[in-house]
DNA sequence: ATCATAAATAACTATTTGGTTATTTCAAGA
DNA sequence: TCTTGAAATAACCAAATAGTTATTTATGAT
């Protein structure tokens, strides 16, 4: 029988502990997690994250930049602009919601930075360029919506894609107090269902002509 | 001159460790504030928060359910019912967006509260009456709209409300990390003014029926 | 083979932190 | 006015915590 030998393995070292910070960060907030705790869950001893990553709000940051850009790779590979405009708009509304239900650390993690007032990705060059293309999809998209006359004209793409986003981001981040506040449950899969429908009609209402909807209103 | 002695006021020792514990808290979430800061803060002894509150997270939950109480205090006063439906949705929207923008540690501390999901408000039977209310008048409302023919039927009034208030929440919880995403100021008072135009008209869309906004675009 | 370097381990520490013990002081009701 | 219980103070403590020092060990290049 082979005693467990200390493989050398740098690159897996380093992805375990990005691993367990993302699950501890994500579970207590970068105030409330503790190194301890993610050294242990990387299996590694703690010495390593230090050495690997610094301190542990570098740790942090490197979660987040991770998280993030993960996220928009993910968008990007969607390639709404081969789609046609309506078409486009509830594959993104529906992409972004699973995306969220499907990585539900990604929601604590940004709600941790923002506590810290983002100074952890505040100089971060990747991020900008990967949103600032971001922003662009949704910019040409609306744009395309309009000369083809089914989009009003003179939208502003931030203020479309923070509501499009804040639809499942405020309702899966405050879904405990919401089952609390609203009396039912949010969670279930019918829960879950209704409401990327009610967020997905929510944007094409405010996105398309009125005309546009009494044409849709009919089938 | 006097010596500044003792004065013995139970009411505002509570309510200074209180205050003192919001500031605290919305800063820094559960697991990051400090109860010597609280209490330095408050300019109490420590062990009077042990006194009166008991520990660090009863003290947590008595300011979370002080903190929604507020807030749904405030909302009621608004008498909504008393007002015609498309200018009671635009005082609700109004209003709800300002109450977030003149207490920002509503949000952080309703963020830190979901963190723990939601343990501490979890078992407040005032709250669940008042947010029962709350509810009730958001489906009077969209009631009273449908039969006067501006607003669509059947709408469910959770996913109004919760639209509604992540709307702004959204917005204002996110603003640090948003002005990296979104690559410009969001808090500016023109930004400020901008958002909730934006909501405003987003939760009418929402709701109006298409020949409703019709109508309305005219004017 | 051996050597230099980075990877991994183990034990330790200064400080911080939530919470407590022990004591004093005020003020209202008998 | 006296007494009693609550309000306030001060000093203390054990556990937890982020980060370090010191040392060993595997591995790839020479």
């Amino acid at each position: 029988m082979t005693v467990e030998k200390q493989t050398r393995d740098p690159e897996q070292t380093k992805l375990r502990i990005l691993a367990a910070a993302k699950v501890e960060f994500a579970q207590k907030g970068l105030g409330g997690a503790r190194v301890d705790v993610i050294a242990t869950r990387a299996k590694v001893q703690k010495r390593m994250m230090y050495h690997y990553f610094g301190n542990k709000e570098a740790l942090f940051a490197h979660v987040i930049e991770a998280v993030y850009s993960d996220f928009r790779d993910a968008e990007a590979a969607l390639e709404i602009e081969k789609d046609e405009p309506i078409v486009a708009l509830q594959k993104l509304v529906a992409f972004t919601w699973n995306y969220y239900v499907d990585n539900p650390e990604l929601i604590t993690l940004v709600n941790s930075e923002n506590l810290h007032k983002a100074q952890h990705i505040k100089n971060s060059q990747a991020l900008q360029k990967l949103n600032r293309r971001f922003v662009d999809r949704m910019r040409m998209l609306l744009e395309r919506g309009a000369t083809a006359g089914i989009f009003r004209s003179g939208l502003d793409p931030v203020q479309v894609l923070i509501t499009l986003s804040g639809g499942g981001f405020h309702y899966l981040t405050n879904h405990h107090t919401g089952e609390i506040v609203y009396g039912r449950k949010l969670m279930t899969r019918q829960a879950q269902a209704a409401r990327l429908q009610f967020n997905t009609e929510t944007i094409l209402r405010l996105v398309c002509t009125a005309e546009q909807l009494l044409k849709m209103e009919g089938t």
